[in-house]
DNA sequence: ACCAAATACTTAGCTTGCTAACTAAATAAA
DNA sequence: TTTATTTAGTTAGCAAGCTAAGTATTTGGT
């Protein structure tokens, strides 16, 4: 492969809109994980609050799991009050910050939780289907990369409207 | 590496919630071309119309521009009465058809697709940063396969429903 | 000690994806 | 040919992302 053949794969790649793939796959996937747990009155949002509560922990605040999901507060505060009302989760007050919330799965919120991680482990599995964990690592690489390059950019902007 | 590695890899692979990180990518995509783009009165899924518009060609039908976009009719047709309504598109009746409709840019909206084109190849140029072409080829055929196996398992559940 | 700025959270309202339900035209079956 | 089914498009309303704006604390500067 010569630097001419790379510069050619460049310019093509620039012509491919690989945002609406990305996009597109995403749909797909969280359509294929909710129709994987209906049953468990569990909307995308939900479920997705729900597990990655469980990935940092119970007894995170809101911000700190908004910061994990990539979403913004107010997306958040919506789903988390939807997840109270439906007796899955428990909203305490924080020790020492009168402002801020923890957050902490009910004894229902537990077993649905349980679900939740066998069903999407499922779902992962069949979504890998003849991805090598090779091939899953570098997608997972790449998708960072792409994520760093878009809040520099977007800060870069942000930057440029305030002058 | 051996098959054990694999093995662990898999498992490791299965606990990550990738589907959440391409959800945040996509947002953080979208916004940077918008932010890019917000004096042309484009709004996320318009831009995204006009741009497979021109890949597909002027004359498509709404339900060819649904496909190559990836989403149903009624999300387009709204999208498509926007752009009609700001003087981008047209919809013309189609030669044989008499419910189809065909697409075509006004010269005002042939005008705002040029300036898209060029910005949006900047952005994404932007967003490659650091990725080899051979990466971003990677990417995309793993999406494409996670693609597909989501399709498949969607069908597979819906099948499922009709018990 | 006090007032300004930042932070945690909420509420309100927009955008854009979706499904469900409808009309009108085209196609297939009887 | 006439009727049933499929297809192109629309409208209505839900889901979940967002920003803007408000409240209540906390933190920081003077």
């Amino acid at each position: 492969m010569t630097d001419t053949t790379d510069l050619n794969d460049m310019k093509a790649m620039l012509q491919v809109p690989l945002g609406n793939q990305i996009g597109r796959v995403h749909r797909l996937w969280r359509s294929a994980i909710t129709a994987a747990v209906q049953s468990l009155d569990m909307t995308e949002a939900r479920w997705t609050a729900m597990l990655h509560l469980q990935l940092l922990g119970e007894g995170a605040t809101q911000q700190a799991l908004a910061q994990e999901l990539g979403i913004e507060m107010p997306s958040l505060s919506r789903t988390l009050g939807q997840l109270v009302e439906l007796d899955m989760l428990e909203r305490r007050p924080h020790p020492t910050d009168k402002r801020a919330h923890c957050l902490y799965f009910t004894p229902a919120g537990q077993q649905t939780l349980t679900k939740l991680i066998e069903r999407t482990m499922q779902i992962r599995q069949a979504l890998y289907r003849d991805l090598t964990p090779a091939a899953v690592q570098q997608l997972m690489q790449a998708l960072d990369l792409m994520e760093r390059n878009a809040r520099a950019l977007l800060v870069t902007t942000a930057a440029e409207d305030n002058l």
